[in-house]
DNA sequence: ACAGACATTTGATCCAGATCAATGCCCGCG
DNA sequence: CGCGGGCATTGATCTGGATCAAATGTCTGT
């Protein structure tokens, strides 16, 4: 379980998440047409690459805590990051998972909502929050563009409310599935099998269900053939259209 | 419950929701200062009353549902609305409520993530969609209120994820009093006692509860002096410190 | 004031998923 | 090659909230 003082503020350790050295250019970026970056044309990018950081985490490491000053914002350049939110008494609420292309850190007050941390072995860039501001100003199709991100993570977010009020453990797992797989498409990643970063816990933790309910449900979905776990945490989905027949309450 | 049908689409049904006659100015709004419109200066204001429709919707009429092309925006100036997703069979999630200030129609996509229902007798002042694009091209202090609204609304979502996964049905009526009583003082209402103006069904698919869960945690938080059910569907908070404690788990 | 339609409350029972408890598996490391 | 520490799986049992079933309130319109 979850330590209970995972609140007491620490940013980013240096030591631990070294700047990257190889700074290749972000012409060369995979992922630039996923990002906010791809609201530039190819000569503003120069822009961009002058205030940001690149920075390399390990499983684990955090980027920032619930209720830190929010003065950075990140963009997931490779590997895979979960956010979070913590009640008192250490029970977990993940509220996201993030993969390139994806965006982290916009805050409505001043101090972020949630933590985030490394998954696998990741790559961020890192934009200091005044900073890019200031480039928003001048590039008003970059604001359009996060601001677009932003409305797409909201209709994101309804549909996680659906499943988590409404949805037995079956539907969960299986739309879980699903939007892994369907994500994994958008970003050119091969679709089926799908890549399952994330521990057990991690996954209940996300869709309201403990371990060994998300551990039973992987069980007997593979018992009646839907899906079939294949080593290094990839699942093999066998018959979308049945999956999402369950996903969706049929 | 609710009748499947809910999605074959009819928008708003003008015979019912009549255009307001009186257009009283945008100056004399009293919510403006809450809403996009907060962006503009008072000899701005003409531009954007030049677009706008105001309607006016009785108990239960619907602004828009799921899945049908996004013409419009929306502005709540008077009244209550809830928006919410269905599944196949029935099951619904209420996504959010919303009052004076409050906007809705946000589209990721060109269609509605979400139905919308007017819960009492509700004034909107409604935007056709590309109209107002134009204007937040043309004035990009409100697009950046727009968008500062969004990411308000974004954090709000990531609340109720952990309300939805991780809370208990005594820890979530408690934070959802304290959520409506917070509302209400930044609308200038009274905080104590807070209005409830929805069903305990609506509650309910709001919580992920049932009707009869909310009902009997009503009872059990009015059986410990928490709170006093007042006639009306008003709700006083006895001691607001301990409502607080309840609802982070404490 | 009254009928009818809902909304709410309360009671009895049930069950999906939580909790408690081993055991198995895998991988890195000495 | 065997040992140790996280995961992951599986089993047994418990329980919070769902479901099924009546009352009981409370508005609305006539």
């Amino acid at each position: 379980m979850a330590s209970l003082d995972l609140k007491t503020s620490r940013s980013i350790p240096e030591p631990i998440s070294r700047i990257a050295t190889l700074s290749s250019p972000c012409s060369a970026c995979s992922v630039r047409q996923l990002t906010i970056c791809a609201a530039l044309e190819e000569r503003e990018l120069s822009e961009i690459s002058a205030i940001l950081s690149r920075l390399e985490l390990e499983p684990g490491d955090p980027l920032f805590f619930e209720g830190e000053p929010a003065r950075h914002l990140f963009n997931v350049t490779a590997g895979a990051v979960k956010i979070y939110k913590l009640l008192a008494d250490g029970r977990r609420q993940m509220t996201g998972f993030l993969f390139p292309g994806d965006f982290l850190g916009l805050a409505n007050d001043e101090t972020y909502a949630y933590s985030a941390t490394a998954i696998t072995k990741t790559w961020v860039c890192r934009f200091p929050r005044g900073k890019l501001e200031n480039l928003l100003k001048r590039f008003p199709k970059m604001e359009r563009r996060l601001f677009a991100m932003a409305s797409h993570e909201l209709a994101v977010a309804q549909e996680q409310m659906l499943l988590l009020g409404r949805k037995t453990a079956r539907e969960k797992i299986a739309s879980f599935l699903l939007m892994l797989s369907g994500r994994a498409v958008r970003r050119g990643q091969t679709d089926n099998p799908v890549s399952v970063p994330m521990t057990r816990a991690d996954i209940g933790d996300y869709l309201g269900l403990t371990t060994e309910t998300v551990s039973r449900t992987f069980t007997q979905l593979r018992q009646s053939g839907m899906i079939t776990l294949l080593p290094g945490g990839k699942v093999q989905l066998n018959g979308r259209d049945r999956l999402e027949e369950v996903a969706e309450g049929g």
